[in-house]
DNA sequence: TTTTAATTAGAATGATTGTTCTATAATGCA
DNA sequence: TGCATTATAGAACAATCATTCTAATTAAAA
């Protein structure tokens, strides 16, 4: 339907324009699609031949939505922010106990790579490892992104440190970066090792820096 | 030169054979262009018509000697291996403090990936998200990689624990694995942050467990 | 039924991919 | 000089790439 045809609609106009083939699939259902593709094999190795056969839609129908296969990629890397990137402060946002949760929550995200039999790990991660260098327009989100995982950490720290469960002598601004850092290392770390206990190991050594 | 010439020119019947047409180039040198390439892009962001240009070879010479792009990416992954990731046991091979040492590592590793204008990162961080999963020829190369830089940073440790300088009721093993995670998370980070304050802060941060 | 406009199926396009082939050049000895 | 052997230059190949085009299909209003 046309921008055209949708706003005389909503005028109430409905009866007054031609009604036109309705389409086959649904916008959010195919850019879920195009987002599993692409974080899966990443941007170079993924083809708008798979994209078409993954989604299971028209060839013409996807770059008229979306565009090309860049504007696609980044409206998937988009989508994969909205859906999955904002599970850490969902997440967090539960937790009362701040060294407890932080356990859980890395805990989870160790279960959650090493059950995944695709390996994908984090859109993000390995979307700054395959286009950094050589793409500015994606260096935005990456950034963007980054930032937003930093402050929710710094937050949820905050809430401890006013909680009294941290020791108001902690740098909690240097604890968020690392704990950023450590994330990635983790994202990347999953996809070759899956020894549960040494991850959780490694998981409970960094927290100690929160006694 | 055929494997067959070559024979008989050591055994010392140089003067028997004949002398086809000589090398136009360096077979050390193509690889480590190769390997640059690789690095830098990616292996499917990188074609075999970029690498004869960049290496100034010719099409048929790197396909007589390398075999075809993946081996040649296999054979890259190797040098880089050979030349950088083993600077690493060096580098604290010449360390006499533990802590000081382990900082003076990820400083430096820091400066250099800031330095670099190609934000190429570590090769081998790059490789383990692009292509894992779909590769187990490549994943044996780089769990054997993790294996030993793993190994490295625990002898460090332990060297250090004999020493004197760390607390015999630090957990050696469980410390090297997040060192080696940390290295990974570094090697995703310093790809999208420029801010060597924090980058250091970090590291003063994770290295306070050794205190 | 006809009309209209959007979607759809899939052929077509030109560029690029990895790889191979052909012809030529170079080398040292007979 | 000619011979045997390998390296080189670059054309050629089939497959795949992202993208566009054409024709058929669908829906509701006229």
């Amino acid at each position: 339907m046309s921008i055209f045809v949708e706003a005389l609609n909503i005028f109430g106009f409905h009866n007054f324009v031609i009604m036109p083939r309705a389409r086959q699939f649904d916008e959010q259902e195919v850019l879920t699609k195009a987002m599993e593709l692409f974080w899966k094999n990443g941007y170079h190795a993924t083809s708008m031949d798979d994209l078409v056969k993954f989604a299971g839609i028209n060839r013409a129908s996807l770059y008229g939505i979306f565009g090309g296969k860049k504007e696609l990629f980044y409206k998937a890397l988009d989508h994969y922010r909205a859906t999955h990137a904002n599970t850490l402060s969902r997440f967090l946002d539960q937790q009362t106990q701040v060294k407890a949760g932080l356990r859980a929550l890395f805990y989870h995200l160790v279960a959650e790579s090493l059950a995944d039999k695709d390996c994908k790990g984090c859109f993000f991660v390995n979307t700054t490892t395959e286009l950094v260098p050589g793409n500015d327009e994606i260096q935005v989100k990456l950034k963007s992104n980054r930032d937003a995982v930093q402050k929710t950490f710094y937050n949820f720290l905050l809430q401890g440190a006013e909680n009294g469960q941290i020791s108001p002598d902690k740098d909690l601004k240097a604890i968020a970066g690392l704990l950023f850092t450590f994330f990635n290392g983790l994202r990347v770390v999953t996809k070759i090792s899956d020894d549960v206990q040494e991850l959780h190991t490694s998981i409970d050594t960094i927290l100690s820096l929160l006694d």
